[in-house]
This record gives structure tokens, C-alpha cells and sequence, in this order.
DNA sequence: GATGAATGAGCATTCATTCAT
DNA sequence: TATGAATGAATGCTCATTCAT
């Protein structure tokens, strides 16, 4: 039986208040969404009107759901890393005896292709100082670590690399791409792979060197 | 008889037109120093008050030596770069028989540690059509190919990596210690020579996996 | 039934709707409003902040209802102008069998006195560029027409003059009383009357002669 | 004999100082030149650098001799008002029983064709109280009044115009000719002729009535 | 006397954020 | 609650003028 989840008791215009708390809802996603896309495609310095414009919303609404734009961002952030989580989970659980790692960091790059921001601002003192960022990330260590477990047994992966190393040489992979295009992607992560991959492992370099010439 | 009068062609009033001169390069210098350690320190974003300010000099004389902003970031990439093409030709110079790549690739690493721009902006269009620029990447490039070159006759670098790879992968190393700290480097530059190096030789992952806390 | 619902092309909340309005309106006309009476006072080259600081806004409201300086001063042109074209209309309107062309110049001349700035720049390629300045512009050479063909079935003007003609003299004469102070415009005007006058037409020099002597 | 003008006793190396006064005198007058042809062209707005650079000359050497740029201009529109006051003079001295007034306005008028700056400050009160070009001025309203006086035997004339009449149109026509371009001019001084000249005198309107489109 | 480098005050404009409605 | 108008601080940049040489 499905469960009837109980909403709070004191409520005495359900239905009112739920429309209500639906649309503030969809508000912050459609922000959520317009700031990503913006982010993505012009980098974090896009101004707050334009975002709240793609939104369809209004300033202030922006301003109440995301009291400052480094909240807007930092949510932003975590929502990304939170998706590339829910990925690597469920390709853990799908993995069987096949390797999973390097298909979870080719989908994570693809997934920040050309995102300019995404790992712009990590790091930075002050995003690494919010909770909610460093939870999420703490988190996308671990199931990197649990990946690396995985391929280990079965042999594929070098000893002694962790799953910060990995999200490391991982990160500079989306942040390199960011600037070379995303042509430099599949190289690059093909030399990553030859970091990570164990030491008898066959390992082919793939792509084309990057040109640096947009 | 000959005339005994000076050639002003050749530095009439040296003393006095050195000494302008030098003050203006001086200025010059200072703005370009002042530059490179804000930009390394807090982003691209600071204002070009605080960096006159810094360097001891007015606004204006900022701008009469770079017109543009743009024309001192341009600036103070195109000397870094320069610095780390001059090492590399002194080590390619006095290399022998023995490895010389990895060696360049810790100390521009090195170089550029903490800053968070100098490839901030490399890559970005505006920055790749300046001439300036792109002599100088193209130049690091080839000196890079050359390193490999001269690594593969000893049997040290994998095959078909080239020098714009090993440029990728460096500028990832450089990109990410910007928001890791310098304290990922080591591992960092290992897990790359883990990429570059020829499958047989032996290669040891050194410095410890990177935290993500500061 | 037909419904009894408000259309809402109508006006939605149309007090709040209109306050809000009213309010932004109310904040354009005093921007205008001030920016007419510094330009008149002191040129065109008062800067932005002078002008937000009078109408009693800030910097940027200015900014958001001109976006650009030379927009506002388009716009007060264009107001000014608009208010001549009004006023013309009206008399011609009214003139019955008296001669309406002088009342008209009389009457610009008044209320441009001082400005110096109504046309200085209108003239200039990039104003004259604008559209809305054009038309205007247009419109104002047009009722010039109309006025002479009304006074010249009277026999009040010269053959072969021409509305622009009127209206080059009529520039003359704000222009060079923005310089010699309104006193001149009386003399100035009578002259402009015998310039424009039909050869027997009794035409009297009245004020005195300009001093350049404020 | 031709006069030997004794030089000012007090001047131990006569040859090097007359030299050196020599030299100033050139600089002064290059920068002049420069200024008035950029004035002309570009309005009074053109910067110091510029000119000093066209008058190829130093920026000090131009504030040496012009403590302030206000001082330059000054000394630009008293020259070319000292080279109108030259001409009227020869022109009055050479009418014999010929009109002269209108020659003169046509002369000056073309002197001063396309200059957007001659009578752009003149009249404000800062300029006005300059006394060099208070004199220059006076002289020219003197001149003027000459001229007319001349012409008003010849019956050619109009009674009651004064000098500064005359004056005080011509700054119409040379003002306004700056924004219409100078094919406005003819037919401007067309329709002055008639303002001032005697009842009875034919005086046709020539050259055509002015476009406003440039 | 002449130079060009240096300067600070000033400019138009933008932006994250707040407030009145 | 949602809005868009309002805001002032900040930015990159220019210019007449001064100063060291």
C-alpha cells in the first residue's frame, strides 16, 4: 500500500497553501534551472536580472529564494554534484563484474561539458565554507572511493590512487575543457585514464591532441 | 676634419635619457609585478585602482602603460609564459641523458602555483586572438614537443602523448591546485607522469590524496 | 451571461498598477525635467550625477529610464521639440486672417530662451541620425511651412522663403542669444521679421541693438 | 633707410637669445595652427595631447605657452577675430563708392566655415571677461559700425541697424552653418542681406533653403 | 626652454541588493 | 507572496595639468 504521506496538521487551507508552496517550489526550480543554463553558457559573472528574466520570474522573487547570489550559486553547485551522485550510485549498483569508473568520469565530464562554472568556484574558501557544498562533495568523494574499490578488485585500477585523486584529475578535466572545447575532452580523459588505469593494463591514448586554437 | 660631434643616433644625454627611461620602466615593472600578484591572489576581477595602488603609481599611469585592462592581463600572461619557455629551454639546454620533461612540469607548476589566473583567461577567444599570446602558447608548445622528443630517445614518455598533452594535463595541475592549494601539487604532477610516463617504467604515486579541506 | 469579469487589458488593480506607474512616470519627467534645466544652464556636458542628483533620484534610475546620456538628451530635444510643434498647431489653428509666422518665431525663441543646448546638438550627424529626432525635426520644418503658406496668402512674407528657411533663422537666434543673454532676442527677432517680410511690409527694428556686454 | 630696430640693450648673446625667442615664437604659433585646425574640425573638446602631438610639440611647451587650455582658445578666437578685423579694415579701405558690408559678412562668414568653435565660446561669461578678447571683440563691433556707416551713405543700408547688429547675425549664420554644413550658408546670408539692407533695394534670396539632412 | 611621464579628479555606466506597492 | 523600480557603491577609463629630468 502506497503510503499516505501525513501533511503537518496545522494547516487549515490545505489546498491553498499547498498550491502555494507548489508554485514557490516551481519558482525556485525554474531559477535553479535559467541560473544553470546561464552559468553554463556565459559563466558566473551573468548578472542576477538576466537569470531572473529566463526564470520568468521576478528580481525579488530570486532574491527571496536565493537570498544572495553566492547562495544561488552554491545551489546551483550542489544541484549538479547531487545529480552526478544519483548517477554514480546508480552505476555502482548496475556495475556487475564490469569496471565502472571510467565510465562514471566520462559521464560526469560530458554531464559539465563546457560548464564554466561548475567547478569555477569550488574551492574557493568561501564555498567550500557552506555546509550544503561540502556535504555534497564529501559525498561525491565517497562514492569515487567506493567506484575505485570496485574496479580495484577486478584489477583495472593502479594501487594506491583514492577517490580525491581521482575527482582531482577529474576536475581539471571539466575546467581544461571549459577553455580548449569540449573537443579536448575525450583526450584528455583518455591520458587520465592512463593515470589511473593499473600498470599492466592496456591502455590506448584516444582523441586528438588538443590545438588550442579555437 | 672629422666632426667629433656625437651621433644623436646613438644616446645624446645618456644619463639623463636613461634615467626617464628607466623610471618609466620602472613603472612599468612595478604595475606588471603589482598585477601578477593580485591577479594571483584574488581573480582577475580586481580593480585596476587597487593594482595602481599597489604598485605605487596613479591610475593613469597604469593606463598609459597597458590602455586596457585587457592589455595587462595580456601582459602579465604573456611574461609568465615567457618565464616558464626560458626554463624550459635552460633545461632542455643542460638536460643530457637525462629525463628533462617531468622536471619542467614541476617547476612551472611551481611557478604558477596559486594562480588563480594565468590560465584563468588563456583559452578564453579574446585571449587566444591576441597575437601576443599566441606566439608565446604556440612557442610552449613546441618547446614542450621538443621535451618529449628529447625524453622518448630514452624510452621514458609513453607514445603518442605530444607536447600540447602534456600542456593539457599541466594546465589542469595548475587550474585545480588554484583551488586546492599547493598542497595537491606533488600528487597531482605524479598521477600526470603516472599518465605520461612509457608503460614499463616504474612509477610511484607520491604526495598524499588531496583532502578538498582546506 | 455575459461575464462580468474585468477584461484585463483593461487595468488590473488599477490603483496600484497606476501608483506604480505614476510613480516611474513621475521619476522619468523629473529626470527630464532636471536634465532640461542643467542642460539649459550649463551645456550638455553636466555630468549624469548632477542631473540624478537634482531630479532627486539616484544614478541608476536615471540609467534605467535613459540608458544612455545622449538618450536623455534625445529625449529632452525631442520633448522641447514636441512642445514647439504643439504650440505652432495650435496657433496656426487659431490664426484666422492674421499672420501667425512671427508669433511662432516670438514664441520658440521665448521658450528656448538661454538654452544652449536645444541646438547645439541637434545638427550633429548622430543626432540627426535618430529617428525620433528626425521626425520631429521634420514635423517642426513642416509646420514652419504651413505657417508661411497661411501668412503668405496675406501678403505678410517675402516670396521664395521657405519654412527651413525660417527655422535656420530661428536657430540663429536661440543659438546667439544662449551667447548674448535673452536682451538680444527681441532685436534679433525684429531682424529675423525684416529678413522674412514681404518687400512693402512696414518692419520696424524694435529692442536695442545687442551690447556683447554682459 | 630702412630702420635698424635697436634690440633691447640688455642682451649679452644677442644671436642665441633672438634664436631661442625665435623657436618660442614657432612653437607658439605651431600650436596656434594646430588648435585652430582642430578646433575648427572637432569642436573644442579635442584634448591638449592632441594637439600639442599635431603642433609637434610637447604637452609642457603648450601649457608654457598657454597657462590653460581655456588660455589657448582664447588666444585661437582673438587671432582669427585680429585676421576678421585685418580684413574689414582692407575691405573698408579699398570700397571707394562701393558697398561693403555685405562683401565683408560673406568673407567672414566663409573665414570661418565648418568652425564649430569660433563663436561656440564666445559669450560665455568666462570668455567675455577675458580682456583681449573683449578688445578684439569691441574692435570688430567698431569696425562694423564703420562699414555700415559706409554703406548707409550709399543708401544701401537699412536705417537703424547698428554694428552689432550686423554682428550678431553674422554669429547666426556662422553658428548654425556648423551644424547645416556650409551649403546653408549662402542662402543664410542670402536672407541677413535682406534683413539689413534699405527698403527699396531689390535683394533676392539666392543658394537653396537649407535640407537639415546632412 | 623643452619634454613626456605622472597624476587625481572626474566621467558614464553596471550590478547585487532592497523597498514600496 | 511577487514584482519591478530604486539605489549607491564600484568599475574601467580620460583628461587637463604638473613635475622630474
Amino acid at each position: 500500500m502506497a503510503t499516505t504521506r501525513q501533511e503537518p496538521s496545522a494547516d487549515p487551507l490545505p489546498g491553498v497553501e499547498r498550491r502555494q508552496r507548489a508554485d514557490a517550489a516551481r519558482n525556485r526550480e525554474r531559477v535553479l534551472g535559467a541560473a544553470s543554463v546561464l552559468f553554463r553558457e556565459r559563466g558566473l559573472d551573468v548578472g542576477v536580472g538576466e537569470i531572473a528574466e529566463r526564470a520568468g520570474v521576478g528580481r525579488a522573487t530570486l532574491f527571496r529564494n536565493f537570498p544572495t547570489k553566492q547562495d544561488l550559486i552554491i545551489a546551483v553547485l550542489a544541484d549538479q554534484i547531487d545529480q552526478a551522485a544519483d548517477d554514480m550510485r546508480a552505476r555502482i549498483r548496475n556495475a556487475g563484474d564490469q569496471g565502472v569508473l571510467f565510465g562514471i568520469l566520462e559521464e560526469i565530464a560530458e554531464r559539465q561539458e563546457m560548464s564554466r562554472s561548475m567547478f569555477e568556484a569550488v574551492g574557493e574558501q568561501e564555498f567550500l565554507a557552506n555546509p550544503e557544498l561540502r556535504k555534497a562533495h564529501t559525498e561525491l568523494v565517497e562514492l569515487m572511493d567506493e567506484s575505485l574499490n570496485h574496479d580495484r578488485k577486478l584489477g583495472l585500477v593502479r594501487d594506491g590512487v583514492t577517490g580525491s585523486d581521482a575527482l582531482m584529475l577529474l576536475k581539471g578535466v571539466c575546467m581544461v575543457s571549459d577553455e580548449l572545447g569540449p573537443e579536448s575532452m575525450e583526450r584528455h580523459l583518455s591520458l587520465v585514464r592512463a593515470a589511473l588505469a593499473a600498470p599492466g593494463t592496456e591502455c590506448r591514448l584516444t582523441g586528438c591532441a588538443p590545438s588550442f586554437e579555437r
